[in-house]
DNA sequence: GTTTATAACGAAATCGTTTTCGAATTACAG
DNA sequence: CTGTAATTCGAAAACGATTTCGTTATAAAC
């Protein structure tokens, strides 16, 4: 019932506290014999330090939090399994949290996990975020902070994230040799750096090839929803803005901008082709099956916890750390959308 | 940077520690004229007590853990969403693992949390789990445990789950009554009792109503995947099975046979209808819309919270605790696909 | 045989909080 | 003015691990 400690264990083997301690850590002045006889003990009661009281010495949790914008969300479960299963790997446990995009919210998060000491922070910002004193307050904290997906310019941490910009370039580029010429953006909203850079790219590869932005066909999804592709989809049939294709910032609007089209009998890809981002598990399913852009987050999830661990390391050497930001590579994946 | 303590308190206040102490925590012996100079100062530089010291002494880390078999999978996001929200509101912070629904590491996870003396587990077992020592485990280690959803009939604890016979007995009735009478079964794995009970529904709905069970038309999904959908559709397409109607036992192999049938052209539902189980955000995007049970996965995690606080007081209360089962209520959602 | 170096161990302080119990102060009745 | 009760406070032990520093025992050197 009770869980054994180094007391017991002491006890049990007639030394002390101490040297039990240091047996199970591997000092030099514990005899080999008495190391043996010490863990082998260890290891048949099943005995496993209190890490409560472990940290209290050491300072050191051996936990780390995680904040993303949404749960219900497929590319934020593929990050939270790469840092997970890696965090594991290194025996770390995982506080996760949700802002649930929300400005407010995020600051408590953090805040909850500082409290908690947390070794490590995992953030992507919330769309809603306009301010970042409550990250530089992470910093303050002494605490070590990775930025993943949706990041900052202005946050003085490693980060590590995709080239939207690129990314979206790619994605446009594709629907122009396949001979679209009047493209649509479903872009996201105003504020978080990625929507941003995905619509740079889309204008810089329309300028690229020699097609002339117009901001007509661009339509803003706040909450990046079906819902909203579906009705942005609506308006441009209802306004007939004869759009030949439809780049969208996610796989969500971009399914609602299918899910009209098929409604109204337009062909997909032969009249209107539709474009995603991200490549929900979703995206394969639908028919026609979304063309999108595969953003790897499992990937992106283990390099962020190597980050972490890099830099902690770092501190550990009272190195002073340098800050990097990583750039996932992402690949363009054609279906039948286009 | 280094976070103030109960003693740096006492050292500004110029009192004790114990004091301080007494005065955040609202005790009687302490005069209203310095609890209110403890309280405001403490407000005013932000004290948090630190978890790690607090736990040594009261033995309660305010901490949880889930383990769950998936962490790609809408039904389970929900669910942690419920689960997770409702721990805020208590000051309690989650640790999430997953188990892939392997019993090994539906063990590690366990201990895992166990070392980390969380003060309740919350579990969903995995399909592959065949022994139920560990969970014994949890019992022994005096540790509070609510399993949901994915249950099993042995477990000595309190449980939130749904009725998976009735549910899937309404939606095979569903189907019946829509005129179908050759209806295949998608079913799950042969361990789990939830796709046990789902098939004892399936089963029994038939009966009801005059039609008789053929073993031909059940077919295991293991992995419970939109791949095993497909084949299956395809297999009884190719063994020209005569099926007027297909019942999965959950979403993804249903979008499946939805996807094999599109490809065959064979209209849905008018000469197969599909039902599917959960009602994830995909069945509502995908064309036919599918018509499936509502598992309403936030409201489960939050009864589970809720159940474990129950617990957790009574046992404070030196009580002791009467395992309880809690059945959630399902719908039938009927769209395009039926 | 004495000194010195080395190996092996343990006592005790420490981390920051909680809680018991005793001490000090004040208030009040007689 | 004394004795008792109520009020308010603080010293100290405790939680379980880590780590510093000192002690003892053994081996080596002179």
């Amino acid at each position: 019932m009770k869980n054994l400690t180094l007391k017991d264990i002491a006890a049990a083997l007639d030394i002390s506290v101490t040297t039990v301690s240091k047996a199970l850590q591997n000092y030099p002045d514990v005899s080999k014999k008495t190391k043996e006889r010490v863990k082998a003990y260890a290891e048949k009661v099943n005995f496993k330090p209190n890490s409560f009281a472990a940290y209290l010495r050491t300072n050191e949790s051996k936990t780390v939090g995680i904040v993303i914008p949404r749960l219900n969300h497929f590319f934020f479960s593929s990050i939270l399994r790469g840092i997970i299963s890696e965090a594991e790997k290194h025996e770390y446990m995982t506080f996760i949290l949700c802002s649930d995009e929300s400005y407010e919210l995020e600051k408590t998060q953090i805040n909850r996990l500082l409290n908690k000491n947390v070794d490590g922070i995992f953030l992507s910002i919330a769309d809603k975020t306009h301010n970042l004193s409550h990250i530089q307050n992470i910093m303050d904290n002494g605490t070590n902070l990775v930025i993943f997906d949706k990041y900052s310019k202005l946050t003085p941490c490693s980060s590590v994230v995709i080239d939207d910009q690129k990314a979206s370039y790619t994605a446009v580029k594709h629907l122009i040799k396949k001979g679209k010429k009047r493209i649509a953006h479903f872009r996201g909203p105003l504020l978080p750096q990625n929507s941003i850079d995905r619509f740079i790219g889309y204008r810089k590869a329309l300028e690229d090839h020699g097609i002339e932005y117009n901001k007509d066909l661009v339509f803003i999804c706040d909450e990046i929803s079906d819902r909203e592709g579906y009705d942005h989809m609506q308006a441009i049939l209802n306004k007939k803005l004869d759009v030949d294709a439809v780049f969208a910032v996610a796989d969500l609007p971009a399914i609602g901008a299918i899910k009209c089209l098929i409604e109204n009998n337009i062909k997909i890809p032969e009249e209107i082709s539709v474009m995603g981002f991200s490549n929900w598990l979703i995206s394969s399913l639908i028919t026609p099956t979304l063309s999108t852009i595969d953003q790897p987050g499992e990937l992106m999830g283990k390099k962020a916890f190597q980050v972490f661990l890099e830099e902690r390391d770092a501190q550990k050497r009272k190195e002073s750390i340098v800050f990097k930001k990583y750039v996932i590579e992402t690949t363009l994946i054609e279906r039948k959308s286009t």
